[in-house]
RNA sequence: GCCCUUGUAGUUCAAUGGAUAGAACGAAGCUCUUCUAAGGCUUUGAUGUAGGUUCGAUUCCUACCAAGGGCACCA
């Protein structure tokens, strides 16, 4: 329909001998102002000797006569000069059908047919506790990836883990201090907390006592050399019990990895690069190997890539992960990796040093990055122990659903579900419904919301929406489009723009527009379904007003869906 | 000191350079003899400061103020 009204205008200019580069539609804020909306004549107005005004009187006179449209009812000069289209009965209707048919498929598009992506989010490291902050880098990075496939790409997620280093051996550190941290008789989540608890211990100690740093320093070097059979078996428990604690998270969360790489895996690859590329890109200093970047971009700076020690830093790793992500599969177009913004700095000093080494890679390569999680008082810290955990704030919204659910006949297992589906909704709308660089100030106790903007809100539309349609089927009213009402409702405005939102969405990698679109049309279907009786053999447009209603739960489970949630048929 | 991000109702967030700056929470009132009241309907309130570009600026530019992050051997 856009391309449609666009090329109107345009025709309509070209009849007029007016000459424009691009020309810009939009769907007015208010509704009033039409469905479409086109600013050239106030572009334009100003080079021309005429009013912008009149010039848009002219310019509609023109899309008059052309206009053949039968999906364009009106068009109209409104404001100082702005063109508005208002589309027809009959476009509505059809738009509602054309959602009917296309189902869970609604919104797709195919602006990335063919690509390949892998997209790379969370990256917890094993030993420490998965915060809310890995939360959050979750919550955005699988909504990102199910946006880019819903736009026609082949996704990949990897998930990268610091497997190896300093953090490693303060956590065991802190379980060779108390030996009850190592109780293996619980479940793979409170041995995994109990390691948290202990790398806590360790982190605390390392900034405070030399002796205990000294020790951990030791321990570091084990690791690396796999040389003490007791700091062995006890990091191999420990990896696989907070590797198996995380898995449970993902299988809530609804993320399913393809790739985990290790960064123990990576130094190699990585040291190799740097190495070939000494004298080149990166140069010798103080005892350590260095990439100058703001040699090259007086905004970048020095960054260290192999220690004084001969360690290779974290960069040095970042680069072997992008040459094992390539190896890993040679024709992907793009590969995104998501982080707080934090990270933001020293990934641009990396992408500079890559792009002189695989200017091919670099091309490739992007770096999306997010506000932080923080706390009414400042920075969360895993290395001060005022952190969050993702399972904990899961646990405790899902009991707060439990809390607040209405009996109905739910089996126990029902229940649970929907409750665990709810709370994961309260958590994650909470994060994608802004925009994804700002920072969340976490509060404890008004963070997460069951009503009005929030997820449980879209849940429970979409859910009121499905006992509509339980209904509608039990008195046998079908969908049907011929017979309409003559008012076009909010929903109908609203329900056609989907695609364009779910468009705009993966342009962007931003998510929230989706969140707010469903808000919108969730509130829309809210009040018509507060005002009026949608199921009703007396009311001749009733089997309009279910189609209306199946409409809106495709686009409303298609929507939550590409934010990660479900969408329980009933709550 | 330098670099990056961000400043919008009391609070948390929206607004491809356009029309009367939208929601939610909070507060006040009304509303289930209709399909789920986690709902609906009223009322209340905001663009950090100073300039500039523009027919038009919350949006772009400059300076200042404020918050957060980063700036060599941690990740």
């Amino acid at each position: 329909m856009q391309q449609e009204i666009l090329n109107l205008i345009k025709d309509a200019l070209k009849n007029l001998n007016i000459e424009v580069s691009d020309i810009v539609i939009e769907h007015p804020e208010d509704l009033k102002n039409g469905d479409y909306s086109t600013n050239v004549a106030l572009a334009i107005g100003k080079g021309v000797e005429r009013n912008p005004k009149e010039l848009a009187e002219k310019i509609v006179v023109e899309i008059n006569r052309l206009n053949v449209d039968k999906n364009i009812e009106k068009v109209e000069v409104a404001g100082f000069g702005f063109i508005n289209f208002y589309l027809s009965r009959s476009f509505f209707s059809k738009s509602v059908e054309e959602i009917l048919n296309k189902g869970d498929e609604v919104g797709k598009n195919d602006i990335l047919f063919g690509k390949r992506i892998m997209v790379e989010y969370t990256d917890p490291n094993p030993f420490k506790p998965f915060h809310i902050g890995h939360l959050m880098t979750n919550a955005i990075g699988e909504s990102i990836a199910r946006i880019l496939e819903h736009s026609g790409a082949t996704v990949a997620r990897a998930n990268y883990q610091g497997d190896i280093g300093l953090h490693v051996a303060k956590a065991i550190y802190g379980l060779l201090k108390d030996e009850k941290l190592q109780e293996k008789a619980g479940t793979h989540n409170t041995q995994a907390a109990n390691i948290g608890k202990a790398y806590v211990l360790g982190a605390d100690v390392y900034e405070n006592d030399e002796q205990a740093k000294k020790e951990i320093d030791e321990i570091n070097k084990k690791i690396y050399e796999r040389s003490d059979d007791k700091i062995n078996a006890i990091y191999d428990w420990g990896f696989k019990v907070t590797m198996e604690a995380f898995e449970d998270l993902y299988k809530m969360l609804g993320t399913k990895f393809e790739f985990y790489f290790l960064e123990s895996e990576m130094a190699d690859i990585g040291r190799e690069i740097v190495e070939a590329n000494k004298g080149k890109v990166f140069e010798e200093s103080d005892g350590a190997i260095v990439f100058k970047a703001e040699k090259l971009d007086p905004k970048l700076h020095t960054r260290v890539f192999i220690t004084s020690a001969g360690l290779p830093t974290y960069e040095t790793k970042e680069l072997g992960l992008t040459e094992e992500k390539f190896k890993t599969d040679p024709d992907m177009t793009l590969s995104i990796v998501i982080t707080a913004n934090e990270q933001m700095d020293y990934m641009r000093v990396v992408a500079k040093a890559l792009s002189l080494i695989h200017p091919g890679y670099a091309k490739k390569m992007k770096h999306i990055t997010h506000g932080m999680m923080r706390f009414v008082g400042g920075k969360m810290s895993s290395r001060k122990g005022n952190v969050v955990t993702g399972e904990s704030l899961l646990n405790d919204t899902r009991a707060d659903v439990l809390e607040k659910m209405v009996e109905r006949d739910f089996s126990k297992e029902e229940r649970e579900q929907i409750a665990s589906d709810v709370g994961v909704s309260a958590i994650k709308y909470s994060i994608l419904k802004q925009g994804i660089g700002g920072d969340i100030i976490y509060d404890f106790e008004k963070s997460i919301s069951f009503e009005g903007d929030s997820g449980p809100y879209l849940q429970y539309s979409y859910a009121r929406a499905n006992s509509v349609l339980e209904k509608a089927q039990k008195e046998n009213i079908l969908p049907d489009f011929e017979v309409v009402p003559d008012e076009i409702s909010e929903i109908e405005k609203l329900l056609y723009k989907f695609p364009e939102v779910v468009a705009r969405s993966s342009i962007e990698y931003e998510p929230h527009y989706i969140a707010n679109y469903l808000i919108e049309i969730a509130r829309a279907y809210n009040s018509f379904y507060g005002n009026t009786v949608i199921v009703n053999k007396e009311d001749k447009y009733s089997a309009y007003k279910v189609a209306l209603t199946y409409s809106f739960t495709f686009i409303m489970k298609t929507g939550l869906r590409l934010l990660g949630i479900k969408a329980p048929k009933k709550m």
